[in-house]
DNA sequence: AGCGCTCTGTCCGTTGTCGTACATAACAAC
DNA sequence: GTTGTTATGTACGACAACGGACAGAGCGCT
């Protein structure tokens, strides 16, 4: 089976969004970085130290529960950013930020981003749209937490994740996956093996293909519908 | 067993919390109005009229699912507002708010409110900090309905809207509350029975009161610590 | 070839919740 | 009172997911 291929490059939407004046402003401010798999950017309670903006790259947001359990509760890619809270007056965040799929973004210290943020308006409105979708999305996770099994909601983030790194092709293992999607490692494995059998997907080892993105949307809750990335096109 | 009983008069703390001066020349903008039990203030998908700034009433905000099903995924009493996502620049809502407890409210026409809000940095500034709280709760909400049991999310669901209404009475039926917590009435009925025989609540025919405030504590979920709202000093 | 590590697959008894159906209890209206 | 309505309680089989333990399978390393 295929293993990663890079797609093509990806730039971050939100800051693409910004009218040139503002873009050409920030561009000496945003520091571009490689994000590696694994990479925690932040765990709860820590303060703010950067903003990102995901190119390529892949972050999960995930809430701890009893000390104990973590869960994604949402995923950023080049449609928005890691540290909204920042923008909302909170210097603390309250999410461990995991980077889920290695690639590229920038990053902004976040003395230089509040600054940025009560200055241009236009950096506003982008935040706050993006805000308003990271909120639906954390609804639409809890909804679905409660209503789906564990089949819908595999697929579900298969296709989230896919539409975020523009590839049908990342690597990720069942044991990863049973932590993002809060089930035991076995769950996934049934409920991966239904979606193989079905040849929807492929997976060895670590690494994982989308063979039939359609059928794996039939497969997924309607969730998915609510979540996808809508295109914009560029101004 | 007591029936509702008015608690003393709780004003809005979103707006408690603005300066003098805002808060003057917004109370001729604020129209107080009733809510009744029942009530809904919008359906997702409408146009937002007005937003909402509860006393002593409470809002569910609850997201729709497969077109079926709906579920709550947040609770705003006075320590909020409804109609976040105006703030965010959303003309349109995503949930529906349902009025749980009568009580009253201001509300404020959403043209006027947008331009508030663009004049006025301290409500910015508060605003911000209650969608970060309410996106906290959403969080919150999403994992404890992976992890929690019916009874654990039952007891955190009293505390949070005794919070919220300033009593330890308050009106519902155990139907109503199966919606809420997205279970099955009847599991409402096992679960609420367990707290019963504990002597932590009692209730009767749409009538339910919290009996041992500490043990309701400690049957439910460690998530209520996090959505508790915070004692804040009105300035 | 052999070893070890990681990732995936299987098994089994248990638990929480579901869906459905029906039974009782409290209150209101007449 | 009688009757109707609404709220609550009980019962039972079905099923998804759990927790834990163990069995292969793929791959790198020596």
């Amino acid at each position: 089976m295929k293993k990663i291929v890079g797609g093509m490059p990806i730039a971050n939407r939100l800051l693409a969004a910004l009218p040139r004046a503002d873009r050409e402003r920030m561009r000496t401010m945003l520091e571009p970085v490689t994000l590696n798999f694994g990479d925690v950017l932040c765990e709860p309670g820590d303060p703010i130290r950067h903003v990102y903006f995901p190119n390529d790259s892949l972050v999960s947001l995930l809430t701890p529960v009893d000390r104990q359990h973590l869960l994604e509760v949402g995923l950023v890619g080049f449609e928005g950013m890691v540290g909204t809270a920042l923008a909302l007056g909170i210097a603390v965040t309250p999410v461990r930020a995991l980077v889920q799929g290695a690639g590229s973004a920038t990053r902004m210290g976040a003395a230089t981003f509040r600054k940025e943020f009560q200055q241009s308006l236009r950096l506003q409105r982008e935040v706050h749209l993006y805000i308003h979708a990271l909120m639906s999305q954390v609804a639409q996770t809890a909804a679905c937490n409660r209503f789906h099994n564990v089949e819908s909601r595999l697929a579900r983030w298969l296709l989230m994740t896919r539409d975020r790194v523009g590839s049908n092709h990342f690597r990720l293992t069942q044991e990863f996956l049973g932590f993002m999607l809060g089930v035991r490692r076995v769950g996934v494995t049934h409920a991966a093996q239904a979606l193989k059998r079905r040849k929807l997907i492929d997976y060895s080892r670590g690494y994982l293909s989308i063979l039939n993105e359609r059928g794996l949307e039939s497969a997924s809750c309607s969730c998915y519908e609510v979540v996808k990335p809508r295109k914009r096109a560029n101004p």
